[in-house]
RNA sequence: GGCCCCAUCGUCUAGUGGCUUAGGACGCCGGGUUCUCAGUCCGGUAACACGGGUUCAAAUCCCGUUGGGGUCACCA
C-alpha cells in the first residue's frame, strides 16, 4: 500500500531528550532510516525539547551517541525545538488572527474540575469551549490585568479526520473524541508537543511520519492543526509497540532499556540492530542474519506486524553470540579491550597523542597495553580473547571469564582440583604428571601440547584424571576454555609455574 | 469509562482461500561430540482466543464476543 510519489522521501528522528536513548525509540528511529534509505530518501533528526524542564542536555548526547553508535547516522540536524519558537509562535499569531484558535483564561482548577466530572457522568473529557465566545474587550482586559493563558485551537465538532496509515489503513476518529478545543501554546506562546510537530514536519518538508503506536490518537489533532493552517498532510505510519514480557509498553521497569545499556554490556551494534528489526517486522524466508545493508534492500512497511512485539533478551543473546562468533579474533579483541581495560586487567596508552581514543573504539595501531608485568602486545591479547570467542554471548563476560589470564595467583579450594572420586594423593601424582609433560616439551606449539597431553590422556580409563586438575591448576576456574589452549597462551614458564602452585596448594589445610 | 489499535507455539514470526498432518528461529527438554563450560550436530515439546456466518473449501474474508494494548495534560 506504499503508494504515492516516493522519489522525494523524508522522515524524521523526533525524541524528546527526557532519557537515556530507548530501545523503542531506536527501533522508531531504525525503520525511519530502512524506509528513507531504501526509497533514497533523507532522514532528519530533530529533537524535540519543547518541554524546557523535561529536556536534558546530556540525554540529548546519549541519544545522537546512541544513534551513531548503532551506524544509523542522519542527513539533516539535528534542529532543536527549543530553537524555534520565533518560527512556531508566528503560527501561532497567524492563528488567532484568523480566529482558528483563541485566547482560553480557565484556570487549571475550572479544568481538573470538569474532567472529574465529565469522568464521573462516563463522559469523554473535553474542553466545553468557555472562552471562545470571549468578547474582545473582555480578552484584553484580562490580559493586561495580567491573567494566565492559554491559546486553544478551535475545531468543529462534526468533522471527522481520516488518514490512510501506512501499516494499519484507513483510520477514523470522530472530532468530537478528541477533547474539544485543545491547547496548542502556553502564555508565553511557547507551543505544546503536536502543534511543534506539525510546523516542523511541514517547514522540514517531512513526507512520511513514522511512529511508535502511541502516537495514533495524536494524529487527528497534528491532521486538524494541518488543516486550520493549509498544510498539506503527510504520510502516516504507526508502528506497533516494543513491549515487555508482560506485554506493556517497554519502559524502565522491565529493565534494562536504553541503548547505553546493551552498548556497555557489550552487545554488538550491529546484533542488536539486527534483532531489533526483526521485532514487528520480517522479509519472508527463513534466514535471520541481516546486516544494515540487506535490511534497507528488503525493507518495507507492508511487511510490518501491526501487533506489538515483545522484547526477548534471550533471542538477542544468541544474536550476538552469532555475531560474535562471526567477527575476526583481531576485531574481537579490539571489542573486548574496553572491557579488560575496565576490569583492570590491562591498561591502554596512546602511542601518539593526535589519535585521541574515539568513542568506545580501540585501534591496535596507536595503542599499546600494558598488565602489572609489563608490556602485553596485541597478538598475546587476541589469542586469549580467541579462547572465549565461541563462550561468550556479550563482550562484557570477558571481566569474569578472564581473570586468570591477568592474575599471579589463583584463587580456588583445593577439592576443585579433584576430578570425580579422585583424591588428594591421586591429584598430586597427576599433577606431577602434568609438570614432567610440560617440562618434556620442547616447541610450545598448540598442536604439540595437546598431542602429548593427550597421548598421556588416553592411556588413564578416563581423560578427566590428568585434564581436569591440569583445567583447574591453569584457571582456577570449575568452566573455562580448554586445558591444552589456556596453557599455549600461558606458555611454558607460567604453566609450570601454576601446576608447582597448585601442587602447593594441595598441601595446605 | 470514551476513543483508537491489535489477536498463529512461552517469545519473535512464515502463512494473503485449497500446496498445511500449520513452517522457521529463540527458549525449553532429550541425545551425540567432550576433562569443564560453551559451541556444534541430531531429535523432541509447543500455537491458528471463542462463536457465528460467506464458500465446494478459512489460520486466511465478514460480523459479534472475549482478551490484550495504547491514549485521553498548560508531557512528549
Amino acid at each position: 500500500m506504499e503508494k504515492k510519489d516516493k522519489k522525494n522521501v523524508r522522515v524524521r528522528f523526533a525524541p524528546s531528550p527526557t532519557g537515556l536513548f530507548h530501545v523503542g525509540s531506536a527501533r522508531t528511529a531504525l525503520f525511519n532510516y530502512l524506509y528513507a534509505k531504501k526509497n533514497k530518501g533523507k532522514v532528519i533528526l530533530r529533537i524535540e525539547d519543547t518541554d524546557r524542564e523535561r529536556s536534558v542536555k546530556e540525554y540529548e548526547e546519549d541519544i545522537m551517541r546512541s544513534i551513531e553508535w548503532l551506524g544509523l547516522g542522519w542527513d539533516e540536524g539535528p534542529f532543536r525545538q527549543s530553537e524555534r519558537e520565533e518560527i512556531y509562535k508566528k503560527y501561532v499569531m497567524d492563528l488567532l488572527e484568523s480566529k482558528k484558535a483563541y485566547y482560553c483564561f480557565c484556570n487549571k482548577e475550572r479544568l481538573e474540575e470538569m474532567r472529574n466530572e465529565q469522568r464521573e457522568k462516563k463522559e469523554p473529557p473535553r474542553y466545553d469551549g468557555k472562552c471562545f465566545s470571549l468578547t474582545k474587550e473582555k480578552r484584553e482586559e484580562k490580559i493586561n490585568k495580567g491573567e494566565q493563558f492559554t491559546i486553544r485551537l478551535k475545531i468543529s465538532e462534526e468533522d471527522v479526520v481520516e488518514f490512510d496509515d501506512l501499516i494499519r489503513g484507513p483510520v477514523k476518529f470522530n472530532a468530537r473524541d478528541i477533547g474539544g478545543d485543545f491547547v496548542i501554546a502556553k502564555g508565553d506562546f511557547s507551543v505544546l508537543y503536536n502543534f511543534a510537530c506539525v510546523i516542523d514536519d511541514y517547514e522540514m518538508q517531512i513526507t512520511h511520519v513514522i511512529r511508535g503506536e502511541d502516537h495514533i490518537s495524536n494524529t487527528p489533532k497534528q491532521i486538524l492543526i494541518q488543516k486550520a493552517l493549509d498544510f498539506p498532510s503527510s504520510e502516516f505510519a504507526h508502528i506497533a509497540l516494543t513491549l515487555g514480557t508482560d506485554k506493556s509498553k517497554l519502559s524502565k521497569r522491565h529493565g534494562a532499556v536504553s541503548i547505553s545499556e546493551y552498548r556497555e554490556k557489550g552487545y554488538l551494534p550491529e546484533a542488536l540492530v539486527n534483532f531489533i528489526a526483526l521485532l514487528g517486522w520480517h522479509p519472508g524466508g527463513e534466514n535471520e542474519i541481516y546486516g544494515l545493508g540487506e535490511l534497507i534492500e528488503k525493507f518495507s512497511l507492508s511487511d510490518c506486524q501491526k501487533s506489538g512485539a515483545v522484547f526477548d533478551i534471550k533471542k538477542l543473546d544468541y544474536m550476538n553470540g552469532c555475531y560474535i562468533r562471526k567477527m575476526s579474533t583481531e576485531d574481537l579483541a579490539v571489542r573486548c579491550i574496553p572491557y579488560l581495560a575496565d576490569a583492570g586487567f590491562i591498561k591502554v596508552g596512546f602511542k601518539e597523542n593526535r589519535y585521541p581514543p574515539a568513542y568506545g573504539g580501540v585501534r591496535p595501531e596507536a595503542n599499546y597495553y600494558t598488565t602489572d608485568e609489563g608490556e602485553i602486545h596485541f597478538p598475546k591479547i587476541v589469542q586469549i580473547v580467541s579462547l572465549y570467542q565461541e563462550r561468550i554471548k556479550f563482550l562484557s563476560e570477558v571481566k569474569d571469564l578472564l581473570d586468570y589470564f591477568f592474575k599471579d595467583e589463583l584463587e580456588f579450594e583445593k577439592e576443585l582440583l579433584f576430578w570425580k572420586d579422585a583424591g588428594e594423593g591421586e591429584t598430586e601424582k597427576n599433577i606431577d604428571k602434568c609438570i614432567e609433560i610440560v617440562s618434556s616439551i620442547e616447541k610450545w606449539e598448540k598442536v604439540a601440547i595437546e598431542e602429548v597431553f593427550l597421548h598421556e590422556a588416553n592411556k588413564e580409563k578416563d581423560r578427566g584424571r590428568l585434564l581436569w586438575p591440569l583445567r583447574v591448576a591453569l584457571t582456577g576456574k570449575k568452566a573455562s576454555a580448554g586445558p591444552f589452549d589456556v596453557a599455549w597462551v600461558l606458555g611454558p614458564e607460567k604453566t609450570l609455574k601454576r601446576l608447582k602452585m597448585a601442587k602447593n596448594r594441595l598441601k595446605t589445610e
